[in-house]
DNA sequence: ACCTGAACACCGTTCAAGT
DNA sequence: ACCTGAACACCGTTCAAGT
């Protein structure tokens, strides 16, 4: 029966002073904006700033920067994860691993330059940003395990390549600009994704019948 | 019939006065050499430091830093393109395109941090990066168009985004460090890009028959 | 024509001093 | 228990002064 003063901007629920937790919730919605404003590598001395805090107070909250992305990110980490949930329910399990991951491909452009962070440290030790991208993990590893029991992807896809390809495939669309790109690859992918494979065609010679266009 | 110095260090060949040529090659030396120990983001002022010449020498010949790689980079473009040349006469078309984009992915990994500089400025304004990014593209849509008339690649794939993502393919192999992922995201992806697809299964319920193993 | 390096601006991170 | 901001280290970039 612990006060927790604010659960919403307080992920890692713990009480703390009450000008503690007033700083704490300024340099989230500073952050917030700063990420909106000028991407995810914004300056951190900016944020403090924004947030009328000392840059001390910032790495007591969030002793790295990562820290502070994923107490960002804390809500549509939550609702991402969520989602697979409620996909996981629906009548077809390729259709619906498909929809999760271009929903994920917007979760990690939410700001820009968030691609490469997010996926510096899916790797690299563990930030509290992996505490976030393990419940991702979890999420995805449902929908592709349900869809390969249906016979619909492919049984040596790894769940960890699966989200980094449809990551990379954000990385690109950040780079691009160009929002058509996006569905393009990740159609590639998931083509790439699927069971029934083409017959192994081997050592076929170039046959050049100035190949009849379709459409 | 002038006097060029040194081609193999000098791309864009135009005289300079001795020192400079001098300054120039030291440059592309320790750039090299910095490159390989720390990553393609290495400190300018380091570079300058190990060619044992003056910051503002550098910035005279390597107005950016994406100039600099570009350079460095110079003899091994030269060589992917050369190599496009070659599998433009293999008996293949599809395994030329899929050696040529594995071919990619280890040239834009020859230094960590390569691939996210290289990226940035494929799209970005017109930097020395670029020229080079454009005999490339080149290499790739003749492999591409030549995998598309024999009827084995989708007729809908833009040199561009195939070749970004080989990139994405390196980026994740990046982060990773694990050396068999590439592989299989190149399997993954080249599939996606073949001619034949599966027949499309509109709306099938998702049949459980606990999915037979291979393997 | 080219080189040099001091100077400026900016960022990340720590920590002694304060309440 | 928590906050503050000066201090330190480091990097990118420019430009006046030199040869």
């Amino acid at each position: 029966m612990s006060t927790i003063a604010n659960p919403d901007s307080r992920h890692n629920a713990r009480t703390l002073r009450a000008d503690a937790q007033r700083n704490y919730d300024r340099l989230i919605r500073a952050a917030e904006a700063l990420f909106t404003e000028r991407g995810a590598d914004t300056s951190l001395e900016d944020i403090a700033r924004r947030a009328a805090v000392g840059i001390g107070t910032l790495y007591r909250h969030f002793p790295t920067r990562d820290d502070l992305i994923a107490q960002v990110m804390c809500q549509s980490t939550a609702a991402i994860v969520a989602r697979g949930d409620t996909l996981l329910r629906s009548a077809t399990p390729a259709a619906a691993l498909a929809g999760w991951l271009r929903e994920l491909v917007g979760y990690v452009t939410t700001y820009r330059g968030l691609t490469a962070a997010l996926a510096t440290s899916y790797i690299g030790s563990g930030t509290q940003l992996c505490s976030g991208c393990g419940q991702i993990e979890k999420a995805g590893r449902a929908l592709l395990a349900r869809a390969q029991a249906a016979g619909e992807i492919r049984r040596d896809a790894d769940v960890r390549e699966v989200i980094l390809t449809a990551h990379s495939a954000a990385w690109i669309s950040e780079q691009t600009k160009d929002p058509a790109a996006i569905d393009r690859l990740l159609g590639i992918l998931f083509d790439g994704l699927r069971t029934i494979r083409p017959t192994q065609r081997k050592r076929s010679s170039p046959r050049r019948r100035s190949g009849r266009r379709r459409r």
